[in-house]
DNA sequence: TTGATTTATATGTCTGCACATTATAGTCTG
DNA sequence: CAGACTATAATGTGCAGACATATAAATCAA
């Protein structure tokens, strides 16, 4: 009966994770109720509340009124990634951020974006390419297409001079978004760009972000090689 | 002026939450205290710390004591991967799983590898090399070494029967891990393995997970061409 | 002017209480 | 015995008040 320094609730989670963490309550097994680890730790209910409630949305705990709270028997490991604007990524590596656009053109869209998008088909919008640059070496390839009904000002945007990806943060709200990360062989126009060899893998990750059911905006961010994307539990 | 219809936390956080993305609320602005927020609304201060907390942990939010509640300047998106059990992965998308071992013994470690876990050098470690399936074709290969001075007992379990993945999950608890996702051209062996083209671009994810401090394991699962991993915002 | 000290203020947390919500378990009834 | 109803037990949420803590701003001293 350890009963942690403090009876503050990050005294009380740690007490708790310990309990799971070695065993001694088992995955699955029924935890003592609120009311009674209040007692046993000497403080209210509200505290002990606080700190279960955090470790059930981390997935470690499983709760549900009446039945109450049990060691979740499959803890999938939740993970936070924090996906910053590029020009500030590149500047934590402690690089120097460089940007050039390649084009910047309003275009019907494809079919296959379109209806992603919900957008009926041959809408047109604005498709920006650019790449940025840590030290002077290719960094990532930007290729992003704008939703013009939704943001119709974005036409007179000199992207020469912001990036999307910043000017976008900074104008253009979003509720929702979908993203999704893979790996793709590079094409002989990324491989130019990026400056690497045709085929290399790159690590992409695609986007839509959504405005309450409008598309906002999609990109596809295609990884110069060797980049990684890192991240604690 | 408009209040929210409940004054739960959750109508208070739309209701801020509606205030920031419709720009009543512009980015880096102040926002009012939580007393004063209290009082608009009509609730307690706890209720409106409560809504608040969460959106300063989601990033929204920049709060710092005596300064005030911004709204964050640069909305780093935050994003929540769920890890889950290789197996119940594959089931999820409604295919049959299979597991086959490639490999199961106790080897020296690589100097790169020990060093990064901290142990000493030419450490022995069980290697466990093995193939998950979906519906019959190659889905990841995992390749992992477990740390035997940690878990000695790990010699006698046959992972041909259950697959590393899960036993470790089920018998080894950590209290922190390092992930990075990057891409990686398949090489001869794992082209094989993986039936690809050697040189495809395969997404790879490299864990780490400690027990205070002590190695468990480390893992890198290389996934088939295709694969995707995918989230919301 | 500059550096140290004090003060005021906003957030962070805890308490004790109350009531709401949900789901289990038991009971009653046909 | 089946199905409907009811009591109960756990979590979910809210409130008012209090004190703790960090820190910006003001004040004072050299």
């Amino acid at each position: 009966m350890t009963i942690a320094d403090t009876n503050s609730w990050r005294g009380i989670q740690a007490e708790l994770l310990r309990r799971i963490n070695e065993r001694e309550w088992l995955p699955g097994s029924l935890v003592p109720s609120e009311a009674d680890l209040a007692i046993e730790f000497g403080c209210a209910r509200a505290t002990v509340n606080r700190a279960m409630r955090e470790m059930a949305d981390a997935g470690l705990l499983d709760r549900k009124r009446k039945a109450g709270t049990r060691v979740a028997l499959h803890p999938t490991s939740r993970v936070v990634l924090d996906i910053p604007i590029i020009r500030l990524e590149v500047e934590q590596r402690g690089a120097e951020w460089r940007y050039s656009l390649i084009e910047s053109s309003a275009e019907p869209a494809s079919l296959a974006l379109t209806s992603r998008l919900g957008l009926p088909r041959d809408s047109e919008m604005l498709h920006v390419r650019s790449l940025h640059y840590a030290d002077n070496r290719p960094f990532l390839h930007e290729d992003r297409w704008i939703n013009l009904d939704l943001l119709p000002h974005v036409r007179s945007v000199d992207f020469s001079a912001i990036s999307a990806n910043e000017w976008l943060i900074q104008n253009a709200p979003y509720t929702a978004g979908d993203i999704s990360f893979s790996a793709m062989g590079a094409d002989a126009g990324l491989a130019d760009l990026l400056d690497a060899p045709e085929g290399a893998a790159l690590f992409v990750i695609d986007r839509i972000t959504w405005d309450k059911d409008r598309p906002v905006t999609a990109v596809r961010l295609s990884y110069a090689p060797g980049y990684r994307m890192n991240t604690k539990i």
